[in-house]
RNA sequence: GCCGCUGUGGUGGAAUGGCAGACACAAAGGAUUUAAAAUCCUUCGCUCGUUAGAGUGUACCGGUUCAAGUCCGGUCAGCGGUACCA
């Protein structure tokens, strides 16, 4: 018999499916269509690596199944290419990213192929592509038309390094998510879209989606509803201060204000308001707080700082009591109206701000000791202090606190958000270009649809610029155009799109990658979506997945998409560590490199073992021994070969029902580690038993292709079955044929394993409890029974005194 | 602080409330071999016992139950996310 060479049998089916495009999709009503998506990856330089591949190779053994199981099956793959990597290489090599791009996709193309990833590779994307990015343009356009895209000067996240503007989410700790660098604030005119407008659907919607707990929960999170009061606060300077609370019901424990440094009442009370007493400490403090990185507001000790603004007073709406006004950075200018009512025995930041600077406190709910700290607890309170709201429970004084506030026209209720707008600026080369113009009549233009793709132009440098401009501002050809309405001279708009926009949508493109006219026809997007099951990290929860959401939602409201989610499902993975349990890092020297691994086990080696290694949704660790386990297994596969003939084996049809029942049902719950197992289960009684037929040998390599797909294509042309492996149906089985005929029970005396039986499948408990008892035999004598209890097929247990 | 997750042999990990440790790795012993690798067989939670067996055991404390790794209450430890969000 032939050896198991790994190598060459991979090439050749891996050639074979190539040349016969053996998993290209086409439409076909005749048939269920699947939907199967996997984060699309960054084709970075040092290639595909293991954190590729588990999630890949799961997915990518779905979609075989789901093929089997005779689904039209939609598996893309393509590349978000735009990116800082890409850019920076160029920066340091002088090589247009263009060309780094493509080199990088070509290797990691290959790198797919030779793990036998099932891919239709004739709709392959990649988001730098100007036939893509016309349509990233495009759908920028529709959000700037509709309102949705605005240009704002803003306190923004600038990495200091890296010369770029950060979105929040792209800033950990106070430093920049790339390059680690510090991030500072800094003031720029910047393109933002109005996320916020989808808050409350991007919250409600979920309830409409299948994804796990975890995902939704900091998706909601992240949102950051909260329901409160706005409350109206005069001044003696003759503005009104609106505050935001969620505790409405402690409005009359205010006993101070607190405003943002950066809010705008303070130029204005200097302006025109001469009875400022100490401007000269209150604008010290503002440069102070503005110098601050964001670093220094989180990690620094929270000790609360401020300034009480002298001569300028608020009056509390439900008492008329005057209360003092503070500057100070525990108030965000970012959050709510920039203001709050300070209500020290209710809120543990104001307490300490109140200790601080020792302000009164005022206890207005019943339960805790203010003295010590701040009673929270809105649960067991009592409302006192506080006039017509006086012996209320919390949550009911809230609500007359609000309905009287929206009476006296001072106040209303409020819902807000933790989620802000979404910074679309980058100041960066190696994005998609902004498609607008700026014309001094007309303000900004959209650039014509007709003109798109706006092009990324040639430039000779790729640096950002200490101005915090994009390489693309110093190319006069390309900054100097007219305006689209009026035809005077104006200005391109050079700043570049982020990395999160190409990845917003590109599950739209792979229902029609071609398409010249439209991003998708409306009838392949009816075909195709929603995506059935969309597999990722859960790195990209709170980003990649909300901003596609957003842009789906919105898609769906100007009539493009015909569903309101994108994604039906969504599952994640975890990652992969090094042998040391660590994150694989080059820094640590743990990095194991897929392509070694492919050469000592192979590709099916690889892929069995990326399964077997735990639970998928959890990180694993790395172990080279733990893959030759698998490596053995595919031999011991192989070599059922010697084993095949037709003498009939029944003892073993209740093992192959039930290990199709469980690698057919472990597969759609990602438990792919059992799936594996139990057919290392099947083949080991395979081995006792001393031979295979052919019909169970085929339903073997059946569930096991998915996995290992090339040795089993080439163990059933070596058996001479009929046609192709890939193109069987999955197997069924029998619940009636997956029990054994007998079955060895447990037997306890109270709780506790005290004999074993053996008794046919299926017996009647009183049948069971016989045996049993029988089994026990002189145990029993002199005790008393109290109870019998049966559990068929597993266990009898008898309680006695 | 808040949200989420996780604590099971030497290791990775299995267990719809029903015999804890499936499957695999490592280790030890044996067979085969001139030898090694590969392969095959045996042992493998801990304690006592030569064996049979007995006791004990899923981070800790308590509860529910005939029966708890699993459910409930509390505690501790670790991991991930997030935060002066009013």
């Amino acid at each position: 018999m032939r050896e198991y060479n790994y190598s060459q049998i991979e090439k050749k089916w891996q050639d074979f499916w190539e040349a016969n495009q053996t998993f290209k999709t086409i439409e076909d009503s005749q048939k269920e269509k699947f939907y199967i998506l996997v984060e699309f990856p960054y084709p970075s330089g040092k290639g595909l690596h293991l954190g590729h591949q588990r999630p890949y190779t799961a997915m990518d053994i779905l979609a075989r199944k789901r093929r089997m199981q005779g689904y039209n099956v939609l598996f893309p793959f393509g590349y978000d290419a735009f990116g800082l990597p890409a850019e920076n290489y160029s920066i340091k090599n002088k090589i247009h990213p263009a060309i780094v791009t493509a080199e990088n996709v070509k290797k990691f193309t290959e790198q797919c192929k030779a793990v036998g990833f099932s891919f239709d590779w004739s709709r392959e994307v990649n988001t730098t592509d100007p036939d893509y990015y016309k349509w990233t343009q495009w759908i920028f356009l529709q959000l700037f038309k509709k309102g949705l895209a605005y240009k704002k000067e803003m306190a923004v996240n600038w990495c200091t390094d890296c010369k770029v503007v950060l979105a929040n989410e792209e800033v950990v700790d106070g430093t920049c998510e790339r390059c680690s660098s510090e991030v500072v604030r800094k003031v720029k005119s910047q393109w933002m879209l109005k996320i916020t407008e989808y808050a409350q659907r991007l919250l409600d919607e979920l309830e409409e989606v299948d994804y796990p707990e975890r995902v939704k929960a900091s998706q909601i999170n992240w949102i950051g509803r909260s329901t409160g009061a706005q409350v109206d606060f005069k001044t003696n300077a003759g503005d009104i201060l609106q505050v935001y609370t969620t505790r409405p019901d402690t409005l009359f424990g205010a006993t101070y204000m607190v405003i943002a440094p950066e809010h705008p009442f303070i130029d204005e009370w200097m302006e025109k308001w001469d009875k400022v007493m100490n401007i000269d400490e209150i604008m010290e403090y503002r440069a102070m707080a503005a110098k601050k990185s964001d670093f220094e507001r989180t990690e620094i000790i929270k000790e609360k700082t401020g300034v009480m603004i002298e001569g300028i007073y608020a009056v509390n709406p439900v008492n008329n009591r005057v209360t003092p006004i503070f500057i100070s950075d525990y108030v965000m200018m970012g959050y709510g109206t920039g203001a709050i009512m300070a209500v020290p025995a209710h809120d543990t930041r104001d307490w300490e701000f109140a200790k601080t600077f020792n302000l009164p406190i005022l206890e207005v709910v019943h339960g805790g000791d203010v003295e010590k700290e701040a009673f929270t607890d809105c649960e067991t309170g009592i409302m006192i202090n506080s006039d017509f709201l006086n012996a209320l429970p919390v949550e009911e004084a809230k609500v007359k606190i609000t309905e009287w506030l929206a009476e006296n026209k001072v106040g209303e209720p409020k819902i807000n958000y933790k989620l802000r707008d979404w910074v679309f600026s980058r100041q960066r080369y190696w994005g998609e270009p902004i498609p607008i113009v700026e014309c001094d009549k007309c303000g900004f233009v959209a650039v014509p649809e007709s003109e798109l793709p706006l092009k990324l132009p040639e430039v000779e440098s790729y640096m950002p610029t200490d101005t915090g401009e994009s390489p693309l501002a110093s190319l006069d050809d390309f900054i100097n155009t007219t305006c689209p309405d009026c035809g005077s001279p104006a200005k391109r708009e050079t700043d570049t799109m982020p990395q999160w926009a190409g990845s917003s949508w590109y599950f739209l493109r792979y229902c029609d990658p071609h398409n010249p006219d439209e991003l998708a026809s409306k009838e392949k997007l009816d075909y195709w979506m929603e995506v059935d099951w969309y597999n990722g990290g859960m790195e990209h929860t709170t980003l990649h997945l909300l901003y596609s959401r957003f842009w789906h939602k919105f898609l769906y409201d100007i009539g493009v998409v015909s569903a309101k989610e994108p994604y039906k499902k969504r599952t994640s993975h975890g990652n992969i560590l090094g042998e040391d349990g660590q994150k694989m890092a080059k820094s640590r020297g743990n990095v194991i490199n897929p392509e070694d691994v492919m050469r000592d086990f192979g590709a099916d080696g690889l892929r069995l073992y990326e399964m077997f290694v735990g639970d998928f949704e959890k990180a694993a660790q790395w172990s080279t021994n733990g893959i030759k386990g698998c490596k053995r297994f595919l031999e011991r596969s192989w070599n059922l070969q010697e084993i095949l003939n037709d003498s009939d084996n029944p003892e073993l049809r209740p093992i192959f029902h039930k290990t199709i029942k469980k690698v057919s049902s472990d597969i759609e719950t990602l438990k792919f580690n059992t799936a594996i197992s139990a057919l290392m289960t099947l083949i080991n009684e395979v081995y006792t038993s001393g031979s295979i037929t052919p019909a169970e040998f085929k339903t073997f390599l059946i569930l096991l292709n998915p996995f290992a797909p090339h040795i089993t294509e080439e163990m059933y042309e070596l058996a001479e079955f009929d046609g192709l492996l890939n193109e069987q149906l999955w197997v069924e089985y029998d619940e009636a044929l997956c029990k054994d005929d007998e079955i060895e029970i447990a037997v306890q005396i109270n709780g506790k394993v005290r004999a074993k039986a053996v008794i046919p499948t299926g017996s009647d408990n009183a049948v069971m409890i016989d045996i049993a008892k029988a089994a026990l035999g002189s145990a029993l004598d002199d005790k008393t029974i109290v109870k019998e209890i049966a559990v068929p097929d597993k266990l009898v247990n008898i309680v006695v005194r």
